[in-house]
Parts: C-alpha cells; sequence; structure tokens
DNA sequence: TCTTGCTCCTGTAGTCACTACAGGAATTAT
DNA sequence: ATAATTCCTGTAGTGACTACAGGAGCAAGA
C-alpha cells in the first residue's frame, strides 16, 4: 500500500513542504509517482521519513543524516561510523548548552539588576560600558 | 577623533562586513563618511557597536537590539521595558537550554547502546523503530 | 453530470545573521 | 613611484526550513 505525501506527513511527523525540501536537498530518495504524477510513498519511504525527523531532533544536521541514512543502507559493521557521527553531534550539543548556560548566567545578573521605575537602567549601562 | 572601519572593527570585535551588514539592516545609524566616501566611526558609534556584540553574546536578535538601542536614547525611565526584554530573551535562552539537553540525554543513551564491532547498529535500529 | 472543495504540483522568494566573493577606487608604506 | 593594504558597492551563498502564487487533479454530494 502506498500514500500520498499528505498521508506520509501526518504519519512521518515532518510536513508536506518539508519532505519535498528532503527530497529536493537528497536527504531521502526520489519519491514514487503516480500516472498523474503525484509523490506516492510506501512503508519504507515513510520510515525513513520518520527516521530523519528524529534525527533532525536530536540536532543532527541534514549532511549526517544522509550519511547515517547511507550507512543503514550498507550491510557491512557501521556501528563504529554510526558511534563515531552520534559521539561528534553530541559534543556539539554540549558545545551550544555551555555557550548557552553562560548566556543565561549573565543574562539573569543583567536582569534582576535592572530594577523597575529607575531612569537609568543598570543593566543598559552595563552593555554600554567601555 | 574619527577611525576608519577597520579600526573600528578591531576595538569594536565585530569584523567589517558584518558592521556594514548592520547599517543596511538599520540595526545602527549610517556612518559618517570622511570626503572620499570612507565610512568614519567616532567613540559613540565604537561604543554602540560593542554594545551590538555583547548583545549578540546574549542571545539578543537584531530585532531587540534596536529596540534595546532606541531605548538607551530616550530620556524617559526605560527600565521596565528593558527588564521585559532581558526576561523574555533570558526565557528564550532557559528554553533553548532545555531542549537541547533532553537532546543530549537521549543522544547519550544512543551512543553508549553502539558497541564498537557490531553488524546491527542498534542505535540506527532504535532510530528506525516504529 | 456538475460543482465544490480538498489535495497536490512546480517554482520562486523570504527568514536570520551573517560570510564570501568580484571588481574597482583610494590610501598608506617603502 | 610603486606596491601593499584598506576600503567601496553589489550580489550570492549558508542551513533548514516556510510561505506563497498559479495551476491541475481528484473525490463526494446534489
Amino acid at each position: 500500500m502506498t500514500q500520498a505525501i499528505g498521508v506520509a506527513a501526518r504519519l512521518s511527523g515532518v510536513t508536506i513542504e518539508t519532505i519535498r525540501y528532503y527530497e529536493r536537498e537528497g536527504v531521502v530518495p526520489k519519491a514514487a509517482r503516480s500516472v498523474s504524477g503525484r509523490r506516492v510513498y510506501d512503508k519504507d519511504a515513510i520510515t525513513r521519513l520518520r527516521f530523519v525527523k528524529r534525527c533532525r531532533e536530536l540536532g543532527f544536521p541534514l549532511s549526517e543524516i544522509r550519511s547515517l541514512l547511507d550507512l543503514y543502507g550498507d550491510a557491512s559493521g557501521n556501528c563504529d561510523e554510526v558511534r563515531i557521527i552520534g559521539a561528534n553531534n553530541l559534543k556539539l550539543v554540549q558545545e551550544k548548552i555551555a555557550d548557552l548556560r553562560s548566556m543565561e548566567a549573565a543574562l539573569k545578573t543583567l536582569v534582576v539588576s535592572c530594577k523597575s521605575g529607575g531612569k537609568d537602567c543598570p543593566m543598559l549601562k552595563d552593555l554600554f560600558a567601555d
């Protein structure tokens, strides 16, 4: 059984526009077409879309999702490569967290310093200081 | 004393290209020009650029930095509005941290499950599951 | 059968905050 | 005087979408 793009979107959690975008970018293979030219998706194609969705939720960029899909296609032992890609992404995610946490700390201090009602805002003053 | 754009870039930490971009986008006012048409920056202009840099490091989008610069220009009591903008941004930063932390947790589990050498990668299997 | 309304198609442009040229003019250093 | 550096404008590219415009196909009810 094959499904139209709207159904594939609902089942995978990827919007129609984004599915078409992924196809254009070669993240997923080109969808099969009906007689009238509409895209049709079988079980495997929908599974692939759901995989891409999950990878995006884990922060993988599309370029690495392409690699991951290729590795799944390979029959050979691929776990090493997958682990490297995963560990790499984990490191990037942790770096982003660290950046955001220092932002958060600085912002907290500034917002707290910024008491209501004053004329010269201490937060702005701080940000404008030499 | 006024400085060329290269000096302003060094003193503010904003690259030349980005300074011109900020001007195009109206984040900072249009720079004064020398006789030959080159941009020149006085102390205030460089202070403004440094302010923008710091705000970017705190995660403020350019649209809000524009507002913040406007509020600094106003003589009236602006602390309330600044605090609202700051608190808003703090909330967004905290949401991003929360998202990244759940990514991190899920990724950690997956990467650990992905032992070296196996043929069927458990991480890929997980991501492909129904 | 006709019509209404939904889904789908392609192609293009916009988002955000830059970054990277290309091709030329002016300034500074040797 | 010449060479090296800096600066100018304008345009296009990045990542991962999102939002149309303008048109075609399809399914269900009257």
